[in-house]
DNA sequence: TAGGGCATGTGGTCCAACCACATCAAGTAC
DNA sequence: GTACTTGATGTGGTTGGACCACATGCCCTA
């Protein structure tokens, strides 16, 4: 067995260096998703580096939804690999829009245009379009705020799950969640939302029968619709 | 002047908690894009809490492109706030490739799907474009591989800005950004170098005339023919 | 056999020191 | 006066060691 010391690395600081030996047994297949990183001590004695450098290298990696650590011992502790690439990009989007770099309205527009597509190209009979029927059921029966935008949020996300393309999906779902707090604020200026509330359930059963119907072209249409016109009557850019 | 100590945090990780703090400096517009964060002993003494948990919250905002940390003295040094959502994006999709949980293919539909939106709805009398030409110009006289294919980063890169869209701007960076090397391996397998590039030049050419003559759904139909070709002279998917 | 309690191993946090680097100011030689 | 050297200062980068909280599982005891 060879030993993983590793000296002399250039200008590239320390923790990019663990960072580069992670990705490295990632794409080696060394490690997998489920599967277990060594423990910080030991990963920090096998590089040949201190625990703060791999403890930063760690971080980056869970902020990135690359890992997720768990503190004890057993089946779940230790620092795993996971798969969350929702939540890496929903943090990056929403730091951005929180520096003023992204506007919110670009924001919805790249989700609509996301949304579109995916709408257009679901196949009818992909089990999540199943799962979205599913949702619309309960929103039929939710009355609460909350409880019906958690369920939109869903909804949303299952048609852009049926495209079939797990980095639509992904940057779908962090997009939404980027501006997760605006849509709360800018749900609070409509003036009635019981009325708001029945409009988007019959919208939404539109889009899914446009699906169903395999006329994607109107489903994008009506997708697009449902979006913008949610923005629009709780007042878009008004908040800046 | 009041006291940032802060104490009682519940099950939250303190580097969390210098992330919190540090969000809401940004959104309350404290801190501004060129401002610098205070120096990590000074911060860590406000907050109450480590330099190792204030690092590690710098860490993650580096890797977002939130935040640039630089050493020695100046105005070049500390910590300060820049805007770089596509490294931070692009990092995280070339690690969820690495754990295979994103498929290459994936990237290069979505990467289809933006940049066609994008041509489609291209100004043109934007200075994107007139970059764009000038990209072009440049890559008629460039032989070597690796000149011509930055080139070709970049002109596609400002095909995308003329849209007007930050936010698909940066996902269409961070995309090219994590199949980069993939590309690179891809373009190591055409039989003739010289004969695709005077293809792709012409190409190019003709998606930018089509965008001047205000045809953007030919435009858009170049685009993504021109890509979807390359990928596939190339032999995606081949090297899974 | 059932229970309590300790041994073990994990990440979480903190501290104190040192290094490398870049700038700037004071002092010095010319 | 000017140009150069030299040290003081302040920044992030890195390290080692210590301790804590937590979760498991074994071992010993009643």
């Amino acid at each position: 067995m060879w030993s993983n010391h590793i000296k002399y690395h250039g200008s590239m600081r320390t923790h990019q260096l663990v960072l580069q030996w992670i990705e490295s047994q990632l794409l080696g297949g060394h490690l997998a998703l489920g599967g277990r990183l060594p423990a910080e001590r030991t990963l920090a004695e096998q590089l040949g580096v201190s625990r703060t450098s791999v403890r930063e290298a760690i971080r980056i990696l869970e902020a990135m939804g690359v890992v997720r650590a768990g503190v004890g011992s057993g089946p779940d502790a230790g620092t795993v690999v996971i798969a969350d690439p929702t939540t890496a990009l929903g943090s990056a989007l929403r730091l951005h829009v929180a520096t003023s770099h992204l506007p919110v309205a670009d924001i919805v527009q790249t989700r609509v245009l996301l949304e579109s597509w995916a709408v257009a190209r679901a196949n009818p009979g992909s089990p999540a379009l199943a799962e979205a029927a599913a949702l619309l059921d309960e929103m039929e029966k939710s009355t609460e705020t909350d409880q019906f935008l958690a369920l939109d949020v869903r909804f949303h996300l299952a048609l852009a799950e049926a495209a079939g393309n797990a980095v639509v999906s992904a940057m779908m779902g962090s997009l939404r969640e980027a501006i997760q707090g605006y849509v709360g604020r800018l749900t609070a200026n409509l003036p009635d939302w019981d009325a708001t509330a029945a409009r988007l359930r019959d919208e939404h059963r539109s889009i899914l029968a446009a699906i169903n119907e395999n006329d994607g072209a109107a489903a994008a249409k009506l997708v697009a619709d449902h979006i913008q016109g949610y923005y629009e009557e709780a007042g878009l850019g008004s908040g800046h």
